[in-house]
RNA sequence: GGGCGGUUAGCUCAGCUGGUUAGAGCAUCUGACUUACAUUCAGAAGGUCGAGGGUUCGAUCCCUUCACCGCCCACCA
């Protein structure tokens, strides 16, 4: 065999990139014969490049795919993108601030135009990458949420959900983002604890304005805005002030104090001032109280004509502004340090601000029911559990979701005005642009010009990818999808609309379980991030160490959260390596005509030696736990029980034994078909080495991928042959401490003499001399049932099982009588411990006797080996 | 302010219904060019399982308090 000793993984991946793509092999296809099983990729985002998250996230998806086809389910992993609104917005309009222009000078249409060039252009990007990662996605079905049928998708659910009442326009505090001037979702504007003042500020009376109240505020240009001060009710301190005039500092503007229960008195002076159009509370209290709203403040956050002399100027420059003012005129009674949630957009990170305006909203409340009622039934369930709850605390109390966006990548609002009709019975909604009003027959009709929130579209991925809502059997046959896999700063975004949306569109759930993984953290838990230049490249990485290391490396680390350093990287190399280097040996010594080897009947199990016997057990009751952990996604899990296996059982032990046997053509058909299968069991987490593979072990066509995973044979299973030779390995690993103590020389033979009061042992050595003199390198070997230890030998206790090494010039009697003294005194230590448990009356009440019976036997053994010891003690002299 | 998670070897983590002597990888140290692999092999050393209290015959595991770290949610101006 011809492969070379250092596994050449760049070559390897490419090749098979490229088979498994021209062979389509991936594409799936409603099949009543099998059952289906459907994932869908959490479609990044068109301008997203592939980063450490996303390895982990489509590594896992491709594990359980993989698994599943092999398994022969149908399976389907839909890929696609996402077209990101605001984020996707951005990139282009930065190109064209090179060019010192703005969306604006250019206009909607020509900007949508450089949308679409910069999409068709770089839009593929991550599906290549996500293609090097070995990705078995069904290509063919690649989609993103702007295609033709997958808008028609977005408009018929927003006007389904308008014509069942659950789509409203309105008035409302919403959180602008003053740099994208756009509207943004709460969960789009996050929390970031900032470190502010809290600004005392005196309101004087209208009719005293020696006296005055004094109000708190961590933004005080707002004040600009106040139409009211507001008290507690219930505040003593405040309940005759109420309903007397207050003068609004530099305004001047006449205000009323009122009372509303939502005002804490224990929080700053008690008193609040009421800005109804900046924010949320005051907006509410306006409501309450009648109050005026007014607006100081432009899109872009500068404050406009009602901000009197701060007019034109940004808000944090007016802040300040506003500051010194009230300082020179003494209204500003002091600055606390302060620091409170300030939110930020989650796109370009400028402070949002509370901002009225006219918006789309979606009522949440009864798409939430079924989506919280599933999630309870245990319809769907979230791994790790504990996600569950942090889903249903956030439905529990989910609120009304902002939709329209003032941006211009995106799904367009599906919403007509006609100029001719009253304001209010002028809105047209529909699927299909109308070409009159249906009331007055005008022609004069305006189309919405905001978009809609991008999660609006994704929150329909798992049925719109698959053509709803045209009615189809793709749809019929892999709908409801099998499995979600994501990070957990996705459940709200996505999730749990996904599985309202599954249940309002489709009246069914829109995949039954949901696995979040962790974050992909650098060594010092930052998280990755270009900024901090701390990213690792996954396509580096994949350069340098190969897609399967990477893959590896990152499932087995992938417990909780990961924290990665190119170090951890090595470990999944080196795995790779030694699979393919136990391969070239295999390869190179066995000579197998029918590569279809069934273990459980081509194979007279009961005639093997023992370490062929143990291989084989090993090797199913391996594959067994594998199925275990991966169908209860435990992904790490799976990947140490096959490491474990393949190199420390498999290499280690029984390729080590077979090398002197590799003429035998029975040890030839179990190790080749051993390595056949493991390469099978192997494959959902190293595809590319494990393929490359398969084109000498196999003997059809097909790939490794197509193959059929190994039926557990349960029969093949036996404990007992394990622990027999788990004392074997044991025992040599004893022997060869012993020698590395008495620095005897590795290729150094040594004298062997070997004994045990139970008959199975001398059986078990007897049967298996030669390994142990193989391994243990021993010239020769005595065992017998009645022996005395040999003169200036080191001894050593396995189990029931003696051993004696002669080793005359070398042993140093001293030494070895320490070594026997501290084994003494740590034995009769443990021995003691138990003797005083199994005194204890309690113990032997209550605890199973099989506990008991246990630790009788130990305290048995120990005891025995103390007087062993000791014997051998005075041996020595 | 609420909620959740973590704290186990120098580092990163397993330890899945409480029960032999708490495991692995990396790093460290000793030794080996053994014709599959030095991306290797053979060994060694290293842990009062964050602290206190409780339940139990028995606690890394269950309860409780505390400390530190991290995350999420939140309209206290």
């Amino acid at each position: 065999m011809e492969l070379p000793p250092r596994y050449n993984f760049n070559d390897v991946e490419d090749k098979w990139c490229k088979d498994w793509e021209e062979k389509n092999l991936f594409h799936a296809q409603a099949n009543p014969q099998k059952k289906s099983y459907t994932i869908v990729i959490p479609p990044p985002n068109v301008t997203g490049i592939l980063h450490m998250g996303h390895a982990l996230n489509n590594t896992l998806q491709d594990i359980i795919i993989r698994y599943k086809r092999m398994q022969g389910l149908e399976t389907l992993w839909m890929p696609g993108t996402d077209h990101a609104g605001i984020a996707t917005q951005n990139v282009v309009e930065k190109q064209l601030a090179k060019e010192g222009k703005s969306r604006q000078d250019v206009g909607r249409e020509e900007f949508l135009k450089r949308l679409w060039e910069w999409k068709n252009q770089y839009g593929d990007t991550i599906i290549h990458q996500l293609k090097k990662l070995g990705s078995s996605c069904d290509w063919e079905r690649t989609r993103f949420t702007m295609d033709e049928p997958y808008s028609a998708a977005v408009k018929h659910a927003f006007v389904s959900l308008y014509k069942k009442g659950l789509i409203y326009q309105g008035q409302y505090i919403i959180n602008w983002c003053p740099r994208c001037q756009t509207a943004l979702s709460d969960e789009e504007a996050e929390h970031q604890d900032t470190q502010g003042s809290l600004y005392h500020i005196r309101y004087p009376f209208k009719d005293d304005p020696k006296k005055f109240v004094t109000v708190a505020t961590t933004r005080p240009e707002t004040m600009l805005g106040d139409t009211a001060v507001a008290v507690n009710p219930k505040d003593k301190r405040y309940k005759k002030l109420i309903g007397k005039t207050l003068i609004l500092p530099i305004l001047k503007r006449e205000i009323k104090i009122i009372s509303d229960e939502f005002v804490d008195p224990k929080f700053g002076t008690g008193a609040v001032k009421v800005t109804p159009a900046h924010d949320p509370n005051d907006f509410a209290m306006g409501k309450r109280h009648n109050l005026e709203f007014i607006n100081i403040m432009y899109p872009d956050a500068r404050l406009n004509k009602n901000a009197g002399p701060f007019a034109e100027l940004d808000r944090f420059t007016a802040r300040s502004k506003v500051i010194e003012t009230l300082k020179d005129s003494n209204l500003l009674e002091k600055m606390e340090q302060h620091s409170h949630a300030v939110g930020h957009c989650y796109r370009c990170d400028t402070v949002v601000e509370p901002y009225l305006s006219k918006q789309w909203f979606v009522k949440m409340a009864p798409l939430a029911k079924p989506a919280i009622a599933a999630v309870k039934k245990g319809k769907i369930k979230f791994t790790p559990a504990r996600w569950t709850n942090v889903y249903l605390n956030w439905m529990e109390n989910i609120r009304d979701w902002c939709i329209s966006r003032q941006i211009w990548w995106g799904h367009r609002i599906p919403v007509w005005y006609c100029s001719h009709c009253p304001e209010g019975k002028n809105i047209i909604v529909s699927e299909t642009t109308p070409n009159e009003c249906p009331h007055c027959h005008s022609k004069k009709l305006k189309q919405d010009e905001d978009v809609l929130d991008t999660w609006f579209s994704s929150w329909l991925w798992p049925f719109a990818t698959l053509g709803w809502p045209q009615k189809n059997k793709d749809l019929e046959y892999f709908y409801p999808t099998a499995s979600l896999f994501t990070a957990s700063e996705i459940i709200f975004f996505w999730v749990a609309r996904m599985i309202m949306a599954g249940y309002e569109f489709m009246g069914d759930l829109p995949f039954s379980d949901v696995y979040i993984h962790g974050t992909v953290r650098d060594a010092q838990g930052r998280k990755m991030s270009k900024s901090l230049g701390n990213a690792l490249d996954p396509l580096e990485i994949i350069k340098e160490y190969g897609a399967d290391a990477l893959r590896f490396s990152l499932i087995i680390n992938s417990g909780q959260d990961l924290f990665i350093s190119k170090e951890k990287f090595e470990i999944g190399r080196n795995f790779a390596n030694k699979i393919w280097n136990a391969s070239r040996l295999i390869l190179m010594n066995t000579a197998i005509e029918n590569k279809a080897i069934d273990l459980s009947k081509d194979i007279a199990y009961d005639k093997l030696d023992l370490p062929s016997q143990w291989i084989i057990s090993r090797f199913y009751s391996t594959l067994s736990n594998v199925e275990k952990a991966v169908e209860n996604y435990r992904f790490s899990e799976a990947e140490n029980l096959v490491y474990e296996f393949f190199w420390h059982n498999f290499c280690d032990w029984y390729l080590e034994i077979s090398k002197n046997n590799f003429t035998d053509p029975v040890v030839q058909k179990i190790t080749f078909a051993i390595l056949k299968q493991s390469a099978q069991m192997m494959h959902p987490f190293m595809p590319f080495v494990t393929e490359e593979l398969w084109t000498h072990l196999k003997s059809g066509e097909e790939t490794i991928a197509q193959s059929a995973w190994p039926k557990v044979h349960k029969k093949l299973i036996h404990s007992a042959i394990e622990s027999e030779m788990q004392t074997l390995t044991e025992l040599i690993a004893a022997i060869r401490n012993t020698r590395a103590a008495w620095n005897v020389k590795p290729h150094e033979e040594v004298e062997c003499h070997l004994t045990s009061s139970a008959k199975k042992d001398i059986d078990l050595l007897r049967d298996n001399g030669n390994i142990l003199k193989s391994l243990a390198k021993i010239k020769t070997l005595h065992v017998d049932s009645h022996l005395t230890k040999p003169a200036d030998s080191a001894a050593g206790i396995v189990g029931k099982i003696k051993f004696f090494i002669p080793l005359g010039s070398f042993i140093d009697l001293a030494k070895e009588k320490q070594r026997i003294l501290s084994q003494i005194q740590e034995q009769t230590k443990m021995s003691e411990g138990l003797t005083g448990r199994l005194k204890n009356k309690n113990f032997l009440k209550k605890a199973p006797a099989e506990v008991v019976g246990k630790e009788k036997a130990r305290l048995a053994s120990i005891q025995t080996r103390i007087t062993e010891l000791k014997e051998a003690i005075k041996n020595l002299g």
